[in-house]
DNA sequence: GCATTACCCTGAAAGC
DNA sequence: TGCTTTCAGGGTAATG
């Protein structure tokens, strides 16, 4: 599952191979994503250049020239990978698009929750999914300070408060618990419970995780692959995600598991209040 | 207005 | 062994 570290693995692996090159092609399996890609897609992309790759919290944009957008989110169990040569497509390939030097990003979906759009506008502040996002919790922006103020005044649990992608973009599910374990917070917490002190631990705690996952090259659970078809590494460093039963490296305590908005949550009882 | 729940989807794992 | 059921989860729409 693709949260931020993942993303920015893809993206730095694509800064160095796609720029300079023009769509040539487009292909589309005509099965719906999160959305619907429209057939206009094909007609807007074709004969366009890639300028640059950047990221926005789970997201990937392609810069094109002339100034446009290509906005691609991989859900659940999107893949996106640049291939030298035009390759074999993979099961539940929606999207091929071919480029000048003979290369192909091949974009695959099993569960069909990503999303692939194209955006004629000239900043990426106007498109409606970017704009909505929050901070990065790699910028200047996300401090202890912003953090704390966030809290004080939200009444939900804070993994909702961090998983929630208006407030800080880029988490998900694997990476909001083990900062949460780190900082020695118990994941039912209520955000305006936690006082100063616990949030600079959060705010730290955040960074750490993130910064330490983009250096392993993401999480490897199940099947992420970056955009040469490399695993990542850091589901060897993961301290509570997915080890319900196991024990606890801190205390020794026994690894927990609750469900939070139905999603699973995994803690330790004794380190985390 | 805010918080929670249901839903989309398929593959893997569990249950029978 | 083989079939059926359950579960996983990001983001969004619907509901409370």
């Amino acid at each position: 599952m693709p949260e931020m570290p993942e993303v920015e693995t893809i993206v730095r692996r694509l800064r160095r191979s796609a720029p300079g090159r023009r769509v040539v092609d487009v292909w589309l399996s005509g099965l719906p994503l999160r959305r619907e890609i429209p057939d206009s897609f094909r007609r807007e992309v074709v004969g366009r250049v890639i300028r640059a790759v950047r990221r926005r919290g789970k997201y990937i944009l392609f810069e094109l020239e002339p100034r446009s957008y290509c906005l691609v989110h991989l859900g659940m169990s999107g893949r996106l990978f640049h291939l030298n040569a035009a390759g074999e497509r993979p099961l539940h390939t929606h999207a091929v698009i071919r480029l000048s030097d003979s290369s192909e990003l091949q974009f695959s979906d099993p569960r069909r929750f990503g999303l692939l759009a194209f955006h004629d506008v000239r900043r990426i502040g106007l498109i409606p999914e970017i704009r909505a996002l929050g901070v990065d919790p790699l910028s200047d922006r996300f401090t202890p300070a912003w953090l704390f103020a966030k809290l004080t005044g939200c009444r939900r649990d804070v993994k909702a408060f961090l998983l929630d992608q208006r407030g800080i973009a880029g988490l998900g599910n694997i990476y909001v618990l083990e900062a949460l374990f780190r900082a020695g917070i118990h994941p039912a917490r209520r955000c305006d419970t936690l006082d100063a002190a616990e949030a600079a631990r959060l705010a730290g705690a955040v960074r750490r995780v993130i910064r330490a996952a983009v250096r392993h090259r993401g999480t490897s659970f199940s099947d992420f692959m970056d955009s040469e078809g490399r695993r990542g590494e850091h589901q060897r460093f993961l301290r509570v995600f997915q080890r319900e039963g196991e024990t606890c490296i801190r205390c020794r305590a026994e690894i927990e598991r609750i469900v939070q908005s139905g999603r699973s949550s995994f803690y330790c009882p004794r380190c985390q209040r």
